[in-house]
DNA sequence: CCAACTTGTATAGTGGAATAGACAAGTACG
DNA sequence: CGTACTTGTCTATTCCACTATACAAGTTGG
């Protein structure tokens, strides 16, 4: 039983080495190589597969039981606690709570803050408004079953939906939210998905370790008559999540 | 003018403070925060700005020049040498060379390797075929302009594609290898977007730091009568590339 | 020319990452 | 029971990331 791939990490590269293990062995688990329940390979056959010290595989395995990817059982040995992760789709007409229905039992947004601010050049040619226009910006976290899952900071112009934050608060659905301003439906215009290393910022909100992945969506929701509605910027952590086009 | 936002890095995590700092301003390049041309901070008030030393921000100031994506002129300050990250687009009908087009001067594939495998589980649904089936895998590599853009490993039923490699590499394209075949049209069934760091190998080749983080296409084409021909699983620099859906 | 900025270089000290080896303590199995 | 495996803990050592300070050397503008 291989249980993990010949990976050998080299030494440098401003990563740790402890680091590059734990993100192998967690690579291995999320990427469905090993499912929750199974028995990972011994201390000192991973040291060797990796060609480090048995103690720096300790480290990357300690990470690992704290994060709760993995559990250490004294004698027996270790074996994976959690392995799924979670599929968010996109397309057309994404709405959020839809999308992990029974994936999860649970889901929740919280609204962390919001203000008014001006529209830069970027922000203005995206929602089609001028620069200079006055948008409201909200930020929210999402969390499913008690783990956070997305970090979203979204866009709208204040003329056309005042007071939004309370209404987002009340309803607590975008969609909900929207009908009250007289949308009753809107799609998805453009998505453009990038990646990157999490800011310390989104590691706190998203409880990441600092230099984790994040997935990053950048995408714009436009009325039934094609005009922009808002546009919306989510951070989700690449080892909880995919998206599926 | 605020050349950088006050990111404050965090001391630990298993990621060097050279390595987030350089992180933290290539993505305020790629990302649009600073253009082709425009001038750095001072290497003193970017230490402040980070909370560290002179030297880490020099050290990660000298692996965007060794990327290339800065240049740096004694007695004068430090300079934006390149700043377009590229677009690929996703949909029902990407081609590759299309997809770029405009983007960059140049193009070129290059296959690194190719053999024959048996499908396991998880291939063997994706394809539709017994888990067993022969399946040719196949290794690629993407070029524009001199710089690697992605790297790609391909899986094909081998009784419909037989010679399948010999193909590719002779007409250079896949919509072209596909009509020696007699498919004239195919689209994309679905795709899974994750991210994570590089392994050593993709490091390797796509001529990558180690730690950086990839973009993780994993997708399915299928042919006009829906049946899958064959999967692709495609990993992006995240520095250089970004998904349109 | 000179003052005030910039990047480049050198040296020295501190703390953490990684290695090495030895041993304690739990579990499984004949 | 006892052997062979496992995870857990300790100590010592080496190497590099990071800090701190100082100064050289280029550029710009008065």
């Amino acid at each position: 039983m291989t249980v993990l791939s010949r990976t050998e990490i080299e030494p440098a590269g401003g990563v740790a080495l402890w680091r590059q293990i734990a993100d192998a062995i967690r690579l291995d688990i999320v990427g469905g190589k090993l499912e929750t329940g199974d028995r990972l390979a011994g201390e000192l056959p991973l040291a060797e597969r990796f060609g480090v010290n048995r103690h720096t595989v300790r480290r990357a395995i300690a990470v690992l039981v704290e994060e709760g990817v993995l559990r250490a059982e004294h004698g027996r040995g270790t074996f994976v606690a959690e392995a799924r992760r979670l599929s968010y789709p996109i397309g057309r007409r994404t709405r959020f709570s839809e999308g992990l229905a029974g994936q999860t039992k649970q889901r929740a947004r919280t609204i962390l803050s919001s203000r008014i601010e001006r529209a830069t050049a970027r922000l203005a040619e995206r929602l089609d408004v001028k620069p200079g226009t006055r948008l409201i910006r909200v930020e929210t976290v999402a969390f499913a079953d008690g783990r956070a899952l997305s970090r979203a900071t979204g866009w709208l112009p204040e003329q056309r939906f005042p007071e939004y934050p309370a209404v987002l608060a009340e309803t607590g659905s975008t969609t909900e939210a929207l009908k009250r301003y007289g949308i009753d439906d809107y799609s998805r215009g453009s998505t453009r998905i990038s990646a990157r290393h999490a800011t310390t910022d989104e590691a706190q909100v998203l409880k990441l370790a600092p230099g984790a992945v994040v997935l990053v969506s950048d995408a714009v929701d436009i009325d039934a008559a094609g005009v922009p509605i808002h546009t919306l910027l989510t951070r989700f952590p690449a080892d909880r999540m995919e998206l599926v086009v």
